[in-house]
DNA sequence: ATTCGAATTGCAATCGATTGCATTAATAAA
DNA sequence: TTTATTAATGCAATCGATTGCAATTCGAAT
């Protein structure tokens, strides 16, 4: 069975006895065209069943009204919010969205770099992985002028709009909040310094111990990979130290839960013998008992804020922009696990 | 400033005095060219920086490697799942996925599934919304041949590879699981039956308790569109009831977490004075209290499934395809919200 | 009826890679 | 050396929409 052929401009053109570039002005409502013909090729486009051949097209303009987007990992809640944004607003624009993940691997992303490039995406939108310490693959995009927006896990060293949310204001907050509770002495369950996002809350943390006067102890300060099992390791090593901690400051909800996991196991009290906030505002975080306090990052906001930022990009190519970090705003969550009465 | 010029085979077959089909061989592997050659293309290709124009390759050979993806909403663990899995095994087979979110609406579903054509990806994968009850939109792709896979949400009336998870069976066992810890009147927080997952999870629910020899009372089982609030609304007619039930199966784990949620507040036990089992093994179910009974659905090898469904299809476009209803296994999980001692 | 300007429409090149077919070069066989 | 084969390479059309520029049409004004 040979494939039906679609339909044409030229089929419509010849069918009307026009030019194909009459058409092609009428189908994209080029104010050249009258009105008239204008209405009577898109109705004999329409009784035809054309679909212009946007690739076609594409290649003609050398726009493809597509944004590549690279996340370590689709499957997190954080990123396909943030996805979710951008597919909002891209769509809503006329663009369509391709997504890859980089698994936190170098040598994929670089490879997915390539790839967009060829595919000639006009932007690219990114948050790199924990590996990518090297960026030859990106400045392929700066070089040709293709716009890149960072998010969250931002390059400094790259000129581009970044899009961050405020991890030391967060991580102040959470900190001062516990102090308010009462909290005499503030230790902190942090992540892998290399990651800008984790350094600022850090800061955000001792920055707030400062302003209330608190010491600030490395040794109730514990790095850790963020994951589950590192949170019940970190918990268990301050819980076994002389001078106990009586709030944790936890840089995601995950290491929190497993804390609070733990001492709820050994029968210390959250909040009361120590309160805990964390950081990300999980879907779980919510729901789990006691509910857990948190710094909430507006992730599908970002997306659509990353989403407009680059469009504007790509439809200013011409025009030098002046980039800009946003910094979005975050908000304290207080719920049951550091609500002391 | 004028961008500067992308190098094409024209430009190496100029430099290097051949013909730009030599060159476009060559850095296709085409064994026609000789190696002596094909090196040599392959070594000024790269000194001149070329980078190939997908689009006109595109446009010429009218694939795009390129797989759609439609899913109701992004930002949802099993969707994301899903698309973990889609763009994991897509990404080795050098295909690129392009994702878009209908929102459960028609209108945006029958406009996306417009714009995937227009783009003629290669191939498209859709879970569709809970609107969707025409399928013209979807007739566009069987009508020319551009491979079709269903997930999660298929439609019945149309031929092509689908890939559910067992819903029936889910149903079934988790609602003999309640009657294996004693329930004897067991109801069900329904999804809306135009969706055949939920069809097949009530049927599963039906058939169970036929098999346990009690009877299925219509009255308590509600239908709900499985959000929050509705869950929430459904457990609390199910309690006015004159006759309550001891049990519930929900058909997602949202319902059954306000359930659980209602019935603590109103001093109701759960598992003891009510037992309750989810689907879907949402990331919070582990994690509340008490912790949720569901059951499993893999979305990741769900989802590579479905991508290796498309691009077996995609690749042998020409022949008949014998099309497959793919039954992925699902695994009750047992937490406490159901464990009777 | 002419002329002129504006409003429409048509012509034809173009984008960059691919590919069927023709041609040339290289090698082997006679 | 000549011819037959095979191996490499080149030619030129093609895909479908877009767009600068030329050509035509149409009214209105003279």
């Amino acid at each position: 069975m040979s494939q039906k052929q679609e339909t044409t401009i030229h089929d419509i053109a010849k069918k009307l006895n026009i030019a194909a570039s009459t058409v092609s002005r009428a189908l994209n409502d080029n104010p050249l065209i009258s009105e008239s013909t204008s209405k009577k090729i898109k109705k004999t486009a329409k009784e035809m069943g054309y679909r212009p051949n946007t690739m076609a097209a594409n290649f003609r303009t050398k726009r493809t009204n597509t944004i590549g987007v690279i996340v370590p990992l689709i499957n997190r809640h954080f990123f396909s919010s943030v996805i979710s944004g951008i597919e909002d607003i891209a769509y809503q624009q006329g663009f369509a969205v391709t997504i890859s993940q980089s698994n936190d691997k170098l040598e994929k992303e670089d490879k997915i770099a390539h790839s967009l490039f060829s595919n000639r995406v006009d932007g690219v939108i990114i948050s790199i992985g924990m590996e990518t310490k090297s960026f030859d693959h990106l400045k392929l995009f700066s070089e040709r002028k293709i716009p890149l927006v960072f998010f969250d896990r931002i390059v400094e060293e790259i000129k581009a709009h970044k899009i961050v949310v405020n991890d030391f204001n967060g991580g102040y907050k959470a900190t001062k909040h516990l102090v308010g509770q009462g909290a005499k002495r503030v230790a902190h369950i942090a992540g892998p310094l290399n990651l800008n996002i984790y350094k600022k809350r850090q800061e955000g943390y001792c920055q707030a111990l400062k302003d209330s006067g608190l010491e600030i102890d490395e040794s109730i300060i514990i790095h850790t990979n963020l994951r589950r099992e590192d949170g019940t390791r970190a918990i268990k090593k301050l819980m076994q130290h002389k001078k106990r901690p009586d709030a944790i400051f936890c840089a995601n909800d995950t290491t929190a839960l497993s804390s609070i996991i733990y001492l709820q196991k050994n029968g210390i009290k959250v909040p009361d013998d120590v309160a805990i906030v964390g950081f990300s505002n999980e879907p779980f975080s919510e729901v789990v008992t006691p509910s857990i306090s948190t710094i909430r990052q507006p992730g599908f906001t970002m997306g659509q804020k990353t989403a407009e930022l680059i469009i504007n990009q790509i439809n200013n190519r011409n025009l030098e922009t002046e980039f800009e970090t946003i910094t979005m705003p975050t908000e304290l969550i207080i719920r049951n696990s550091s609500k002391r009465n």
